[in-house]
DNA sequence: AGCACGCCGACT
DNA sequence: GTCGGCGTGCTC
């Protein structure tokens, strides 16, 4: 019998980074499992959290101080199997962050308890406690001001008032209420016969429950009043006479629940080179290998076929099968086709659910209710059993890295977790990342090679126009003439065009045109950028929010204005040149809202618009049969960012948004406007050759040795006082630098590009490496050494996407 | 993260 | 002399 628990307590921090035993009630003895949620004392006073159950053991722990009991459990069935509680304390060590915050990212948000700290009234309320109380007898601290919050805790001395800790589980089960006949059909003929003639609803409710009552199966409340007159006030007449039963039946939210229907699509004929893809991953299923397949090929050389059919194998063979998608890709005609095939089999995981939604969808999973689920970053941690095929789609993308805590990248826990399951990784992309495509080479990944397209389309042919000779030709910098008699001539032929202004590297500003006074945020130099939907400056990094000035702060000048290029101005400028065009906007500000973007490519896909103005974000998964020009406004933006990514970047983006134009028959056309034609990166995406791109950009990560040459790890000091941060970044060097050897390259320190963000001052060095045996410990160690103490913040990223 | 304990300065 | 500032250390 099981007496004894590990648990990993809900406080986010090095020092309680680690299991605390406790003692099962007896009654839970037999239930208890690892995995499940349980909400337990801990410190000093009443204070409760929830935790983790790591482990169960019948022998007292060795502890000399006095155990405390588990206050309850809020789990039947465990919620992290033990495939997903050995996953969390390995991501943790890899990832230098908490277990707890491990376990928490894993699961659906609603199921992180939240925490209240209340006053109650103990003994009968006087004149002083009326005060405060008014006619109520508990308070939550939250609300309470520090003075009133003083007077309490006097009062507690006394025994008037205790503070009373709650722990709230928010996961809740959504229920429907729903009719169950318990009688038999006569029964309620013979009821009938005494209900009076004047009680029509009654009598209504009998025919109802006579009709159904052979199936007795609960009817869904929503289902009678639809179509019957009944509500519920008869139906709880009914309940009284013993006549049915009120149940409540679980159910779940469906956000794709107009998908459900959707026609089911049959397997296409593969083409020679997609039939060996298949076959090739379906082999290594087949004989448990956790291979990683890189699939390289360009847009429309049916990639997602390919994942579709390996899917089915996957399905055929009895296991399951996870497929990555960024978000931005995760669009609902991605989620269609995967439905298409595959039908309510299919669970969807993204940041557009509600938390709700995503909590069921999660319960399908961990049921085994769904085979196969298609989700963005977080859903590599879905709750799956036997998984037969990891999918990433556009491994690339660097949504697949998390910018918080855990630091994780998808890609290393879909590696992780192929290895638990002996089943293969496809990483699929048209442009793969250089550290992915490097492993293909030294053979490490198995690399497949579409060459042609599905369709044998050609690829659009792409025009790269140097807009350094267009400005001198025209006031108007963001269009070339060029751009705009293409597009002149798609609205005319009633084709459609989309346009990106790529927006990295790049903001709106406010200067004054006389003293040349930049707005900047008060806790963060850096400076604050326009929004019009909310006509207020704001700050990108803390969220800090001011009005517009009218006047210069520093000049009092009426000159302030706004510079840089924003979607809206292109908008604005595009409506004045091309009047006649119907455009619609897709950026940050026009998708905010849950399910504007899915509305705005459905308004574009029914013709509602010609063009489609957009960031980055149109670059990716969008497929419409009638685009027939694609036109980059500003190629190069990225390219002047002192990051060692930004040649990358640049070509992926190119590449995948020259894919937009011409996927049905109709030949597509793309132009690429650029301050720097020459630039390799925008010649060789011209000519849709990545492959050279992969041998001229390795070449150059080689001479100055960046990934995917070297690992690297971003060490981050910070504090409100500069000299602080700076003497610990230094402190950390001495420390770190005796453990590495030779090989290893220390960068920095130096304060990061953006030194102060929230008040707070950032100095970082990066460590560049090929093997270092010490590294791992020498930083879990410098991690617990410096626990947030003197108003320290030490932060270690394990191949930070960019080192500004 | 909270919370208590403990050691120094400014008050009833 | 005590109240309370926050620096330090612990939580099964």
């Amino acid at each position: 019998m099981v007496q004894f628990a590990q648990v990993i307590v809900d406080v986010p921090s090095l020092q309680t980074n680690r299991p605390y035993d406790y003692v099962i009630p007896a009654v839970w003895q037999a239930q208890l499992q690892p995995g499940m949620r349980v909400v337990v004392p801990f410190g000093k006073g009443q204070r409760q959290v929830q935790g983790f159950v790591v482990g169960t053991t019948a022998a007292p722990p060795d502890y000399n101080g006095e155990l405390k009991t588990i206050a309850a459990v809020l789990d039947l069935q465990p919620v992290l199997n033990p495939e997903l509680l050995a996953l969390a304390k390995w991501l943790a060590q890899w990832t230098f962050a908490f277990q707890i915050s491990c376990m928490q990212t894993m699961l659906p948000s609603v199921m992180k308890a939240s925490y209240s700290k209340k006053v109650r009234l103990t003994g009968a309320a006087t004149v002083a406690t009326t005060a405060i109380f008014h006619d109520q007898t508990e308070l939550d601290f939250a609300d309470l001001a520090p003075e009133v919050i003083k007077q309490l805790l006097k009062w507690q001395q006394q025994h008037l008032v205790e503070v009373v800790y709650e722990v709230h589980d928010r996961a809740k089960v959504k229920t429907l209420k729903a009719v169950q006949p318990l009688l038999t059909a006569a029964d309620y003929t013979a009821a009938a016969a005494k209900v009076p003639a004047n009680a029509k609803r009654q009598h209504e409710l009998l025919a109802f429950l006579a009709a159904h009552a052979a199936a007795k199966a609960p009817i869904p409340m929503h289902e009678i009043t639809a179509t019957t007159e009944l509500t519920l006030a008869p139906v709880h007449a009914g309940v009284a006479k013993g006549w049915l039963r009120l149940v409540d039946l679980e159910t779940y939210r469906d956000p794709y629940a107009e998908l459900a229907s959707a026609p089911r699509t049959q397997p296409l004929t593969l083409t020679a080179e997609q039939a060996t893809a298949v076959q090739q991953i379906t082999a290594a299923g087949e004989q448990k290998r956790d291979q990683v397949f890189l699939v390289e090929g360009v847009t429309g050389s049916g990639k997602t076929e390919i994942y579709l059919q390996a899917i089915q194998a996957a399905i055929t063979a009895g296991r399951t099968a996870l497929m990555l998608v960024p978000e931005i890709g995760l669009t609902p005609q991605m989620v269609a086709r995967v439905r298409g095939r595959f039908g309510e089999h299919v669970a969807v995981l993204h940041s557009g659910l509600s938390t709700g939604e995503r909590y069921d969808e999660w319960r399908r999973i961990e049921r085994g209710e769904a085979q196969v689920v298609v989700g963005a970053r977080s859903a590599i941690f879905a709750p799956l059993q036997h998984i037969g095929l990891i999918i990433m789609d556009e491994e690339h993308e660097s949504s697949y890295k998390q910018d918080e805590m855990p630091r994780y990248h998808a890609r290393d826990v879909a590696l992780w977790r192929a290895k638990y399951h002996h089943c293969p990784v496809v990483l699929g992309s048209a442009t793969p990342s250089l550290e992915s495509r490097a492993r293909a080479q030294k053979g490490v990944y198995q690399l497949i090679r579409l060459k042609e397209r599905a369709n044998h389309q050609p690829l659009p042919e792409v025009t790269v126009v140097d807009m350094k000779n267009e400005l001198k030709k025209t006031k108007e910098d963001n269009f070339s003439s060029l751009l705009l008699q293409e597009l002149r001539k798609r609205v005319l032929h009633q084709e459609q065009s989309v346009l990106m202004l790529n927006r990295r590297g790049f903001s709106s500003f406010v200067m004054c045109r006389d003293c040349g006074f930049v707005l900047q945020c008060p806790n963060c130099d850096i400076s604050l950028t326009l929004h019009m939907d909310t006509h207020s400056m704001k700050c990108h990094y803390c969220g800090h929010e001011e009005a517009i000035p009218q006047v210069c702060p520093n000049c009092q000048s009426r000159k302030i204005r706004y510079y840089g290029t924003g979607t809206q101005k292109v908008e604005t400028e595009l409506h004045t040149l091309l009047p006649e065009a119907r455009i619609l906007r897709m950026d940050v500000d026009t998708t905010r809202r849950k399910g504007a973007h899915g509305k705005l490519l459905r308004q574009f896909g029914n013709h509602e618009a010609d063009i489609l103005l957009g960031t980055q974000m149109i670059a990716k998964g969008l497929d419409f049969p009638d685009v027939t020009l694609v036109g980059v406004l500003n190629a190069d933006t990225a390219l002047g960012l002192p990051d060692f990514r930004a040649s990358e970047r640049t070509f992926q983006l190119l590449t995948q948004v020259s894919g937009r134009a011409g996927r049905a028959e109709k030949k597509g056309e793309v132009i690429v406007q650029t301050y720097n034609p020459e630039h390799y990166a925008i010649r060789l995406a011209r000519h849709h050759d990545y492959e050279g791109f992969y041998k001229r950009e390795m070449t150059l990560r080689h001479q100055t040795g960046y990934p995917p040459y070297y690992y690297t790890i971003l060490v981050t000091a910070s504090h409100e006082e500069e000299n602080e941060a700076a003497k610990k970044i230094f402190q950390l060097m001495t420390q770190i630098k005796p453990a590495l050897s030779k090989q290893a390259i220390l960068l920095g320190p130096t304060p990061r590009a953006i030194a102060r963000v929230n008040k707070r001052y950032y100095y970082q060095m990066v460590i560049k490496y090929k093997r270092e045996p010490h590294l791992q410990q020498v930083l879990t160690q410098i991690m617990q050494e410096n626990q947030a103490r003197h108003g320290i913040q030490i932060s270690i990223d394990r191949e930070p996407l960019s080192f500004i």
